[in-house]
DNA sequence: CTGAAAGCGCTTACAG
DNA sequence: CTGAAAGCGCTTACAG
């Protein structure tokens, strides 16, 4: 039952048993050059021979080297609270991996100012950071930030939509189709066949949509693949800005004769909103499935008024995205290339336990 | 944007600025003692003022310590794989933290043979471990042996089952009441307020069932808390080793005339049985919630035999309770007492992405 | 009670 | 192309 520990092969055993120096065992282990082809090869098969895995606390303190990584995203606003979490996730990863040379750098921009990404990205490219966490939020520019980091051999890890078209070292975020799956799986459940189910948009005027339109599609085509009869599936837009406006486009929608709403599903996190029109009005029988545990959203799936909440892991989805970048560029290990998140589903009652809000 | 990198603070520095020479630093920073109390202040207070953090990279270079820690666990066969999992997450956080000298040893026990979690448990006594996690599966055996470790100060971890009396360093584990209350939830979603509701409980003749229990309590807890009217809850106890007299038992409950049992709830991973039932009677409109993805059970999941299943994540429990000793032991952290994991909802439809089964 | 020195395994100029 | 030496920050005998 018990490990006898293993001593450990360093690199003076390696150099030793090739009859060469450590220094030179350094350099091939990292492709420095200066070595010729022969001693090169003799060191290679003895370090593949016995297996050899360096000690990366020794290799991290003796270097000094310094792992600079920047992240670029929008910052967490009243209106956009969302983008705390990944914050939060990256820097619960940084403590972990800043033993071993990894810095942070922040580089936020303003969720609904195409310009300030800009400004940022660009900022980026000036401070020489060896790695890039990115939001793709508007999507031509980050397209090209992301052909300029290529050009410069900057890693880039991307969050949120996966734009990554052959360049990029990984995407760590959600299947947004599959995620309106399940929330019409849990729609269907609870609503059966008949009625009408309407499926609301918040939209704004510019920048990535993707993932809202990806949802719509994952939800339809849920239904689509049902054999039984299906419920009217309909669908709504509201432009973001539309304030007190949004109100009477809802009452419209679900109020007025005639219609008969049993079940709303918001395409994104702003549930919230559709909640408050239904408590206000008195209708909370109706069945509401939205995203993300905002705390607006979480007090209307308290009192029973959302359902169920679709979750992000938007803490995990951070986390993720650091330590991909530390295996990629600290450890050079490969990485993998898409790194779907749970798709979490989130009651009143599962509330409490649920970490990684 | 930019944060410049602040020079660490090291030993020599305090050193200097106290005037005495590294080593003293290093007998304050452990109270090793052999210091004048004198000396010991000065150093205390710069240390303090300073706010000096070690580096623990070049302390477990240079400190050689070896932590030894014992995984007390029932190994996963083909009736109960369950074990397995905790075991991969373990293993997992191992990874993270070998290069800190941290080894784990494995004192497996058969989860029906309470003689072998004898033997195993008194051997950790024998082997001269620095920390035990430990899955408390014969309550009062556990309790013993909680209570030996105490006089030598191990310190141990518990998973599973919370019988820490205020000894052991933490609890990582499911808050079984609630998730039973997240099952009463489903069943009621889908199944509305009427007709008839199965408990079933596999259990076996001893050990710990405390979990079980705790299932079925929040799951009536729910539906009494109810305002509208609940159907008729109906419990039905099988014992494990029933074998196919098991299908006879279900049958009963079931299928006989006059019964009309719209779901079922069954309080472990053993859903799997009733679900092989149902698929074989054609009774597959019947809801079924249970626990655990087991291969099994998520083969009934996938063709929607079963409806739901709720997951322990036993392989994040495995990583947090070795995570958890490793703050404890190595880093010298003070750690949470009580562990919840999260009580996650699995569908066919976000099966795929779940990550930690 | 305290300090000087050697060492943990790896890296990095430097000299040749 | 290669080796010897110094150093990363901390720990550990050892000598006094």
């Amino acid at each position: 039952m018990k490990r006898d520990p293993i001593p450990r092969i360093r690199i003076v055993d390696i150099a030793g048993l090739a009859g060469v120096s450590a220094g030179t065992v350094d350099r091939v282990l990292h492709n420095r050059g200066e070595v010729s082809p022969k001693t090169r090869e003799k060191v290679m098969d003895i370090i593949k021979e016995l297996n050899y895995e360096p000690d990366i606390l020794a290799s991290a303190l003796a270097a000094k080297k310094t792992f600079r990584i920047a992240a670029l995203l929008p910052y967490g606003t009243d209106q956009i609270p969302f983008w705390k979490y990944p914050v939060a996730g990256i820097e619960e990863g940084l403590l972990e991996i800043m033993h071993f040379g990894v810095s942070l750098e922040r580089y936020y921009f303003d969720f609904f100012d195409r310009d300030s990404f800009l400004r940022q990205s660009s900022e980026i490219l000036n401070d020489d950071m060896q790695g890039v966490i990115m939001a793709s939020v508007f999507t031509s520019e980050a397209e090209d930030f992301l052909e300029r980091c290529n050009e410069r051999n900057i890693p880039v890890v991307l969050i949120n939509a996966n734009i990554c078209s052959g360049s990029c070292v990984a995407f760590v975020g959600q299947d947004s189709l599959q995620s309106g799956m399940v929330a019409a799986r849990l729609m269907k459940y609870g609503s059966g066949s008949d009625g009408e189910i309407l499926i609301i948009n918040f939209i704004r005027d510019e920048g990535n949509q993707d993932h809202i339109l990806k949802r719509e599609e994952g939800f339809r085509k849920y239904y689509g693949e049902l054999k039984t009869g299906t419920p009217v599936l309909r669908q709504l837009n509201i432009v973001e800005t539309a304030g007190l406006d949004g109100r009477e486009i809802l009452r419209d929608a679900i109020l007025s004769p005639g219609t008969r709403v049993k079940g709303i599903f918001v395409t994104n996190s702003r549930v919230f909103r559709v909640a408050r029109f239904l408590e206000e009005n008195n209708a909370g029988d109706i069945i509401l499935i939205g995203y993300d545990l905002l705390d607006e959203n979480k007090h209307f799936l308290k009192n029973s008024t959302i359902d169920f909440l679709i979750s992000q892991k938007p803490r995990e989805q951070g986390y993720k995205s650091i330590m991909t970048l530390y295996h990629h560029l600290v450890l050079k290990k490969n990485v993998e290339r898409n790194q779907y998140l749970p798709i979490d589903i989130i009651t009143k009652e599962n509330l409490e336990h649920y970490s990684s809000e």
